[in-house]
DNA sequence: CAAACATATTAGTCTTTTCTAATATGAGAG
DNA sequence: CTCTCATATTAGAAAAGACTAATATGTTTG
């Protein structure tokens, strides 16, 4: 029952909100890949593929290793990918009742 | 295995990036409140919970009933309950890799 | 070592989200 | 009914986040 500073929380989970990082999380379930591979999966440009990184990553979502010139992102362990299947299955059940809340607040 | 609309997802998950919503979410864990209650425990104002309060019940994920000029709001079931527990869970894992990632994205 | 390639970083702008303050709605009490 | 209380809604300002373009860093290859 540790503790869990809000914050902290607020940044990680803030991390799911986003529509580019999650096609990256979602292209990394299948195992790693580089940069570029994810750039042409999710179909967006390096630099702001490099920023989402770069949060994911800072976040303690995902892990890279560098290998020559490339660098290799993978989800940082099982632990992350079981969330991500987590959110599929509650989403599953909830769906249908995820409706309004056009600009999340208004 | 349904297939989930990813903007669906974006929207349900994005909820949960926003400090005072996961407040509101915490303050709920033990069952319904009003949104006065939820006012004053989350030290909040009275417009903005409401606001948060219309997102999170927008998203799927807390539902109210009125009685009189109460509203009563609390998680709309054991899923979202859970999914609390499980964020709670994974971040006490991963707690000391949440690191840098500033503005989430630099 | 210079060129080519993969990735990261920076700066500036644009967009989205959040907040505050004011006002509206709707219910019960006097 | 009218006043008060609880909640919702709106509008506009402020803040945070995301995108694009340009540039920097580091690695391999010729």
């Amino acid at each position: 029952m540790s503790e869990i500073d809000l914050d902290l929380k607020i940044k990680f989970l803030h991390a799911f909100g986003d529509k580019t990082r999650v096609q990256i999380l979602e292209c990394l379930k299948n195992g790693e890949k580089t940069v570029s591979q994810i750039v042409e999966d999710v179909e967006g440009n390096q630099s702001n593929i490099s920023q989402h990184l770069a949060c994911l990553r800072g976040c303690g979502i995902i892990v890279g290793r560098s290998e020559g010139k490339y660098v290799y992102y993978e989800l940082r362990n099982q632990l992350i990918k079981e969330l991500l299947d987590t959110f599929d299955n509650v989403l599953s059940h909830i769906q249908d009742d995820v409706a309004c809340c056009e600009n999340h607040i208004n």
